[in-house]
DNA sequence: TCGATTTCTGAAAACGATTTCAATTGATTA
DNA sequence: TAATCAATTGAAATCGTTTTCAGAAATCGA
């Protein structure tokens, strides 16, 4: 392997001046700029990134963590966080935590070991407190989820905002008896859905059945299991409120060999708006988040703390819309 | 930050001794092993890695490109390479070229740099005699996908064949006047999907209608494009044949638009597999590649070639399987 | 013209780990 | 008993950069 000792060498000048060239150093005279660079190509030298990362004492490296990659929704965040991670020069290595505690934990080893200058956390499956340790060793960053005890900058939407107008739409449509399914029961995000969901209901009147909230489904799978659940059922929800467009799909996917009619006998609506929703038949209801821009926002967030500069905490400025297709 | 020499000093012991502890060297009592340990856990000691990888000349650290990560199929394919890089102590660097020449190689320099100590391609972008340069600066495996010209290992599937026998079974359902739509021109994949297209209409006396070929069809997006292409020829083909499920998705969901009828007025077959297949209506007849295992088989190899053991070049056992639904 | 800046460059000291080498001890063998 | 060998440890060199420090050369102002 090339050195930088050897391209000094080459250039008949010293490790010293050939770094300043590399890192565009103002006091360098165009004359010696030449021999270097002359002697890099003429060697194909490329720094090592280990012996760079060990002085500076930065990896130019985020983490990400993301559930599943195969939900689209968070392959979509990761599509803006890589932008603006790109725009600032920042690689990223993308985790998948699966939703286990202890790979989520794991990831974390990530800052003490310095493999990486921060995190980017997508979703929590931990208590909060076991993040405690890691928090001195770079900074974090939550992108579309909260919690109560984290003291650290979020990206967040007003979930409690997306599953009111949500619930709204299928309480005008006529609907009464209404399910909620949604996420970890540890999430903040799913707790304020949950909380929409409640409000909109109490608003007439109303209270949430118990029976009716499933909590922990992400997948079609999920959602194929939940409609069977609520075939099942003597007393059914008419309609039934998701976390995700997947678990929506898969109810909806399943209704179909339950002989239960969506809209008809179950509406069911969805969040995300994921590729899926338009594809299925019917059209999934949904919410839509502009998740391409909560992952920017999350990056953007991330470079100003690790410049130390100050960022905006506030509930920011993107909105979930509701989108109206054919399952409500 | 703590490093080594204060676990040293801590423990009342050499650096050198500290490291043996780490790196579980067998010539080393009990006793010190203890303090050492006693040591790191009272100070939080974890070791720097970039010290570590200087040190070692090793990052235990693979890059893998796919050409976009909201692409279900290749998600397969990491879950499959993270399953046995786990395994293996390895971590894994997503990269997403978005089927970009420029970022293709771009991510080549990861070699050069030392960020990783091999590359999983996916796809193939540029000629293969752009890679040459990268080639001895550590391995490289072909994960689904292949070039005539390279001379590493290939992890692939018999494309020829896959097609093949999804022509095959568009014949027998009576079609005669059969498009092709795939991937990009340099993949030696998609040529050999259009081969074994080629090769079945040949067994029948047919031949392939240049009319009917599309190419660097990637999305949903792509696909819908090609419906109303295909629905603004006077001469239009009644089967067409995809390279991948989400085109073919896009060709069904713009078929409903274009006043066309799947499978009447024209069958679509797919590939992959996807979730989506199953999800869309009509079901989609698909190709179906069983990519986690391709994924593991890659990093099978990649293990095997990092520590310069032998590796089967083989067309291994994996096999294409035809599922039919209801768009054929 | 002389002192004070401003440019420009190289030697050497970091960064934090691992490994070689040599030294020391204790056990074993001839 | 002396010689050999294995077990255990630490000092120091090494991996490939960047940066501090100091010195030399050039420029500037009075």
């Amino acid at each position: 392997m090339t050195t930088i000792a050897d391209v000094a060498k080459h250039a008949g000048l010293s490790r010293a001046t050939v770094s300043r060239v590399i890192n565009n150093y103002q006091y360098v005279t165009e004359e010696k700029k030449k021999l270097v660079r002359d002697a890099m190509n003429e060697l194909g030298y490329y720094p090592n990134s280990s012996a760079q990362r060990l002085r500076n004492q930065k990896t130019n490296m985020i983490a990400i963590l993301v559930p599943r990659l195969t939900n689209p929704f968070f392959t979509n965040i990761i599509e803006g966080i890589e932008k603006v991670a790109a725009e600032n020069g920042l690689q990223l290595l993308i985790c998948q935590t699966k939703s286990d505690k202890q790979k989520e934990l794991n990831y974390f080893k990530l800052l003490k070991t310095k493999q990486v200058d921060g995190i980017i956390l997508t979703a929590i499956e931990n208590d909060w407190e076991k993040f405690s340790p890691f928090l001195d060793c770079g900074p974090i960053v939550l992108c579309n989820e909260y919690d109560e005890e984290a003291t650290v900058p979020m990206i967040r939407l007003n979930q409690f905002e997306g599953s009111y107008i949500g619930t709204r739409h299928l309480i005008e449509r006529g609907h009464r008896k209404i399910g909620y399914c949604g996420g970890g029961s540890m999430s903040g995000l799913s707790t304020d859905r949950k909380n929409g969901l409640k409000k909109a209901l109490e608003d007439i009147g109303l209270t949430l059945n118990p029976d009716w909230i499933f909590l922990k489904r992400y997948s079609i799978e999920d959602g194929q299991k939940v409609m069977k659940e609520i075939a099942a059922m003597d007393d059914r929800p008419t309609a039934i409120f998701t976390g995700s467009d997947e678990v929506a799909a898969g109810v909806i996917k399943e209704s179909k060999n339950s002989g239960i009619k969506v809209p008809e006998d179950l509406a069911v609506i969805g969040f995300d708006n994921q590729p899926i929703a338009e594809m299925i038949e019917p059209g999934l209801t949904t919410i839509e988040q502009p998740s391409e821009e909560i992952g920017e926002k999350a990056m953007e967030t991330m470079v100003a703390v690790l410049n130390e500069q100050k960022f905006d905490t506030s509930l920011n400025g993107l909105s979930l819309e509701l989108v109206v297709r054919d399952s409500t």
